[in-house]
DNA sequence: GTGCATTATGTAGTAAATTTACAAAAAAAC
DNA sequence: GTTTTTTTGTAAATTTACTACATAATGCAC
């Protein structure tokens, strides 16, 4: 019983593969979603000019038991807030419209890229890292902080990680390379040149590429192995921002593929470097 | 229509005034919220001890125009409160369901915060920082690289971004501060001494102190502004994930925010900026 | 306490809504 | 152009919700 966070927006991705009467009431619903939760389903069947059953049908594509089931998941759907369209800021906006925007865009975000998982590509990046003599995390601007974050997380693991946030010293690692190393290149657009040139050069070794990037780039193509994240992120913003998420949350899990890959034996392991910080914090009053 | 936001609550509240079979119902409902959205009316009736006029009549009290209003209601009220519950993952998991159980507790985290931004501290930070003459981002470990991110961000604003991981360097900064200086502290927990103190150091100067973490914490006290984050991390999990994106989510919102402040006139330099990296790029095929 | 009035609750019937089974129509394949 | 498959609609069956009314319970006056 996985209740959809965000059912709208799951109808509006499916609205292609659906039949001529579905896709009526489709739009019909995606039209004034707020009604259909009210309606009939004679009323909908009448507002969406096809028959009852075609509604019920409908219904029933999405994973619910029947019209009053969907009704019920539609209308949790959308108490939960979140608006399925990304919405962008406006400089009309004020203090209690544009923050909720900014989350709900990072929400869409999350949600389309969970259905789009590439877990093959996962699994793999996870049997590379877990494996590794050493792994280096490479990204430029925004993605470098990403890649310092990748470092905070797979240090645990006993794995030598290491960033560079330097084209020079990437390159010069990236030709140093060697059987047991990985490279991890994360790039939102797989497009940077001195990135691609840095994973050229590693393609040369023995070293295996994983990158973490836009399907079909330049990057992609230079990698053994691309998890390649569907974002389409909002170019008019200036600011990336959604990309970067989704990327976070992939290391995380890749770090939590990692860390069951370890096995449970390995639990003492990072409780004991949790607890090392134990000591540079102020007891909780 | 007034949508109660927590109908339970209020069913909690009229208990004593309900007469006997109103009760019953009254209690049948909050004991399992969840069932009772998707009973009928005779399962309810069934479930309370009483007939089903009896909940039609509960139902209406209740400023429901029927049973199915009440429904719906009730679901609607039940999403926008207590959310989903967020899912460990579990050393049984596969690669089928640890890495959307990730993205579900991400999502999760960004719902919840969304619901509780302090829109106030908000505004007086993006106030602060607008203004500033220099802006100091600090953290440590995880919160160093969210720091990192929020250099790559506000440096777009022609406000002087400076982020340091180095304690002692904050210490120094910190002691070396003026009117017209922001520093920016972000701690999950709020109680890590060595940030804690360069907060207090900053604190005897002019400078101002707007913070990034947990309400009530040492850190908290310190600052002229905090913006409190509620995110629930799963101690079990030893990696801290979900408070880092929400952290991210709001630098994004507080950048968003002075965007807006700069006004309209402002984007050509973003553009500026964003046209600047396009020689480093393979061009789109 | 008894009878009357008022309120509360349930029964039964009715209307409405939903679902199922099946048939007609449309589309696709051969 | 026919056959097969898929899609859509019709009509009947079933479930669900509501209304009107009857009965039971409660409160109050005497």
């Amino acid at each position: 019983m996985t209740s959809e966070p965000n059912l709208l927006a799951v109808i509006q991705r499916q609205l292609g593969e659906l039949n001529k009467s579905e896709a009526k009431v489709a739009n019909a619903i995606l039209n004034a979603p707020e009604d259909a939760t009210r309606s009939s389903i004679a009323a909908l069947a009448a507002a969406a000019g096809v028959s009852e059953p075609s509604v019920n049908r409908f219904c029933k594509r999405f994973g619910a038991t029947g019209f009053p089931d969907f009704k019920l998941q539609l209308a949790t759907s959308l108490a939960s807030g979140v608006k399925y369209v990304s919405r962008s800021v406006e400089f009309s906006d004020d203090i209690n419209t544009f923050p909720a925007k900014l989350f709900d865009n990072a929400i869409n975000a999350l949600l389309t890229a969970k259905d789009g998982l590439p877990l093959k590509a996962i699994a793999q990046a996870v049997d590379q890292i877990a494996q590794a003599r050493r792994v280096y995390f490479f990204g430029l601007g925004t993605s470098a902080a990403v890649a310092r974050d990748a470092e905070h997380k797979f240090f645990r693991f006993n794995v030598p990680v290491f960033t560079h946030e330097d084209p020079l010293m990437q390159r010069m690692l990236a030709a140093s390379a060697g059987v047991g190393d990985v490279f991890f290149f994360i790039s939102h657009t797989g497009r940077t040149k001195v990135l691609v040139e840095a994973a050229e050069i590693a393609r040369q070794t023995e070293a295996t590429i994983v990158s973490l990037t836009a399907e079909g780039s330049p990057l992609a193509e230079k990698s053994h192995c691309c998890i390649n994240v569907q974002v389409e992120e909002d170019t008019e913003q200036y600011l990336p921002m959604t990309s970067r998420l989704v990327q976070l949350v992939i290391l995380d899990v890749l770090a939590a593929g990692v860390t069951l890959r370890r096995g449970e034996g390995f639990t003492p392991h990072l409780a004991r470097i949790k607890d090392s910080l134990k000591d540079t914090r102020f007891p909780t009053s």
